[in-house]
DNA sequence: ATCATAACGCTTTTT
DNA sequence: GCGTTATGAT
């Protein structure tokens, strides 16, 4: 046999033994697990198994190294070593030790994978899936966010720049105290400088690699005066957070490309180290993050960016999609692999997302299909009101659970935060479980920042935003006075509050305040030298304690709920310090400070959730309900009129469609509260575009008033407004509006008044009371009663109101509160 | 220094 | 409509 023939066979052989471990793929599954070397550009539609396949690929680097995708064989190998691979062929079962030796080629170490996501979420169920299918080696794998990453390489190596590896990392509220301060510092008026959006132009400035040295030297070249603005509260935070050693979230990227790029050893070290690098929700990615991902896999070059351009949905904070679109532009080796082929979704809800994101131009397009057969219709549930759609879809979940479906089969997506709250009464009133996910973040209460400050304080002296946060309070009679004083040391001395107040004697001024500026910094060392002999979760216990936080919370329910957040904290450090290597305060508050509440989602827990449909991506749900589907909400009236940013939009759409396995569910309002004010908008333009083969809506829907035609009117008016936003944006100056002449006059509001009939409308408010039977306002204790979804109950407790009752039932030991004119309809007396 | 009330502005989306 | 912040009174 001639070596040719030899390589080949070997090749054969070797690549169908491999393929052995992923049988249950798809041919185009099998191929991106396959192709291990050099650029790969995976466009991985929703449901696609997309993380199935990296999991694997990762399975595959790690037992067989290269193998899969060279025609390289290994050293020594000769007809004897074919011999034993193709008698391995014919035989089925596991491969032996000398097989895999044979079909392996430089297997990968775990830790020269780094594998990139773009949340926690999605990190975290990366590794507990690699954990599940390769076993504790699993932990090695830099499976974790682009933050993540930056921050242990920062820790790391970022002494080379000069970065003390203790450096704090400030989240989204620290860097705007840090701007107000700055703003109100500078004299910057509130109203023309608003804290976001001068942190948006810096974080965008951050992306494009400018320093405030750059933004300002580019500010005087150019037309808009405000930069120059801007450009001066940049550089005035910049300078605080180096004073305190904090890096913000834009930061970490920043520090890292400028690491890697300036300093050559340290790139080298750990290019050499990075053998292979994925990148998951490539469309997601930044200018900076695109560099960075550039950089890591700049060594060997192989870099699998995984993506599906039609779900990027995060242009608005830099993410751009030019990433995926010119990723072939970019290495011109790349090879691109399309997985279509979806698993979650069933046929009509899949017709669905499809026909609605074709109506975006500029895609690589591609059509999702599934073998799942057609399912169900979707269909769109017309409101009265906000009130009367959360009622609805809780009224849905109830009759899905009574027909056996769990309440953690449910999803509830609204386009934003505020959304959640009428939905959550409505589910109070019924006593279903349900969790939101996201609005108002566990570390961004009160008492968890405070609590939070003190760790941060104690683990970095020079941390004067959260010294500030702490230092009187709980009160200890530091007053605004003493910290005016102290700060304005601080500022002509260049040096950390803290610092000052350990010389406090020394200055006159600050003599009245000295005692008990001392008594503070005292506590604060005592601190520390606990945090560095005690275990964590005794030492947090400690400085509950002694800083007297918890003694003076009092005893309210407001108090009592707080302490509860102190406790869940305390839950958070125990599992903290069960799981690290080598748990530390540091490593703690790293944890922490790129922590959303979005990861304390457990999987397994049965209750409804409700989330934005942002935090639902990557997510699936049997059952979902989109909520809010009106022009003005979902589109939001902000992208109105902006083609670019109505298709990010459609974009979300077919994010939250495609969230369903099996039912979806869409609802609109034909009058919500909205900013505190009632308001009517057509329904959704997104519903318009699904076709009436795949959805099923109410046959009145046009005649009762709310039309499926954007008015012309109304879109003339928005775009106009748009438009002046964008002008505004550019730099002309504002012609003096008063704020209620920028508001939107009639158009809106008289457009859809016209559509709807005027006093002969059927009474609104029609609850599901008006089905309940009258023999349930007799409702006493002691009565027994039937529920749709709970079973059967004992009635313990009856408390009238005016036209409602609130009645306590024991389903079985569980008790729940129901609201008779909600949860009536579901209610049977026995 | 602490509490109460008034005023404001906010509603896109997250690391 | 709600939650946060500014202001003023005690």
């Amino acid at each position: 046999m001639d070596r040719k023939e030899l390589e080949k066979r070997f090749v054969t052989a070797r690549r169908e033994l491999i393929l052995r471990d992923f049988q249950g793929l798809n041919d185009m599954q099998q191929r991106a697990v396959m192709a291990t070397e050099g650029p790969l550009l995976l466009l991985a539609g929703a449901g696609s198994g997309k993380t199935t396949v990296l999991i694997n690929r990762v399975a595959n680097l790690i037992r067989f190294g290269r193998a899969s995708d060279s025609e390289e064989l290994p050293e020594g190998a000769g007809e004897a070593e074919l011999a034993v691979l193709e008698k391995a062929v014919r035989e089925t079962g596991e491969l032996s030790p000398e097989v895999e030796a044979l079909c392996a080629l430089d297997p990968v170490e775990p830790w020269r994978i780094c594998a990139i996501t773009f949340t926690n979420k999605a990190a975290d169920e990366l590794k507990s899936r690699l954990e599940a299918r390769l076993g504790p080696g699993a932990q090695d794998i830099w499976a974790m966010t682009f933050h993540s990453a930056c921050v242990r390489i920062l820790r790391r190596s970022g002494e080379a720049m000069g970065l003390p590896s203790s450096f704090t990392i400030y989240d989204a509220s620290d860097s705007a105290a840090v701007m107000k301060r700055v703003l109100k510092e500078l004299n910057m008026d509130e109203k023309t400088f608003p804290p976001k959006v001068v942190l948006s132009a810096i974080s965008r400035a951050k992306d494009n690699m400018l320093s405030a040295e750059d933004f300002a030297a580019q500010a005087e070249k150019g037309w808009d005066p405000r930069n120059k603005q801007i450009a001066k509260a940049y550089i005035e935070y910049s300078r605080r957070l180096l004073a305190a050693d904090a890096l913000d979230f834009d930061d970490l990227i920043l520090f890292t490309v400028r690491l890697l790029r300036d300093y050559p050893e340290v790139r080298e070290r750990w290019q050499r180290q990075f053998q292979y690098v994925l990148v998951d929700e490539y469309q997601d990615t930044s200018k900076i993050q695109y560099k960075l991902a550039a950089y890591l896999a700049g060594g060997r070059g192989n870099i699998c960016v995984v993506g599906d351009d039609d779900q990027s949905i995060y242009r608005f904070r830099g993410a751009t999609i030019e990433n995926i679109l010119g990723f072939e532009k970019l290495y011109k080796n790349a090879r691109v692999i399309k997985l279509e082929q979806n698993y979650r979704s069933t046929g009509h809800i899949l017709g669905a997302a499809n026909s609605v994101i074709k109506n975006n131009l500029g895609r690589k397009g591609k059509n999702l299909w599934t073998s799942a057969g057609d399912g169900e219709k979707l269909t769109l549930h017309i409101a009265e009101n906000d009130d009367e759609e959360a009622a609805f879809v809780a009224g849905k979940i109830v009759e899905g659970v009574s027909s056996g479906m769990r309440w953690g089969d449910f999803a509830v997506l609204y386009r934003m935060n505020a959304q959640s709250n009428r939905l959550e009464y409505a589910f109070k009133r019924m006593s279903i479980p349900y969790r939101v996910v996201g609005g108002t973040r566990f570390f961004d209460r009160m008492e968890i920042k405070d609590v939070t400050s003190y760790l941060c304080a104690v683990q970095n002296p020079a941390d004067d935003l959260r010294l500030l946060r702490i230092i009187n309070n709980p009160p200890r009679g530091i007053g605004e006075t003493t910290l005016e004083r102290l700060r304005a040391i601080s500022a002509t001395e260049r040096r950390p509050l803290l610092d000052v107040a350990a010389d406090a004697a020394l200055y006159p001024e600050l003599k009245a305040a000295a005692g008990k500026l001392m008594k503070f910094l005292e506590l604060i060392m005592e601190l520390r030298t606990l945090s560095e002999s005690m275990p964590l979760p005794e030492f947090y216990d400690a400085l509950l304690d002694k800083t007297g936080y918890l003694a003076a919370l009092g005893d309210s329910d407001e108090a009592l709920a707080r302490r509860d957040n102190i406790m869940e904290l305390k839950s958070n450090i125990v599992n903290y310090a069960a799981g690290a290597e080598s748990p530390s305060l540091a490593g703690f508050l790293d944890e922490i400070a790129l922590y959303t509440d979005l990861d304390s989602m457990e999987a397994g827990e049965n209750s409804v959730v409700m989330m934005t449909i942002h935090s639902a991506k990557g997510l699936e749900f049997p059952s979902v309900f989109l909520v809010g589907m009106e022009d003005g909400i979902f589109p939001s009236s902000r992208t109105i009129g902006d083609e670019e940013e109505m298709e990010e939009e459609r974009r979300l759409c077919y994010v939250a469609l495609t969230r369903a396995k099996r039912s979806l569910t869409l609802t609109a309002a034909r009058r919500r509260m909205l900013f505190g004010r009632t308001s009517s908008n057509l329904i959704s333009r997104f519903v318009e575009e699904i076709p009436e083969e795949h959805i099923d809506k109410p046959a009145d829907a046009v005649r009762q008033g709310l039309r499926y035609e954007p008015d012309p009117e109304y879109m003339d008016y928005a775009l106009r407004e748009r438009q002046f936003e964008r002008r505004e944006a550019r730099g002309a100056y504002r012609e003096h509006l008063s704020p209620n002449d920028a508001r939107r006059p009639g158009p809106i509001r008289s457009a859809s008044g016209v559509a709807r009939p005027g006093p002969s409308r059927p009474p609104v408010g029609k609850t599901p009371a008006a089905k309940a039977s009258p023999a349930l306002l007799e409702l006493r204790p002691g009565d027994a009663i039937r529920h749709k979804a709970f079973g059967q109950g004992t009635v313990t407790d009856v408390k009238t109101m005016p036209g409602d009752a609130l009645v306590t039932v024991d389903f079985g030991g569980t008790q729940k509160r129901l609201m008779l004119r909600a949860a009536g309809a579901f209610i049977t007396k026995l």
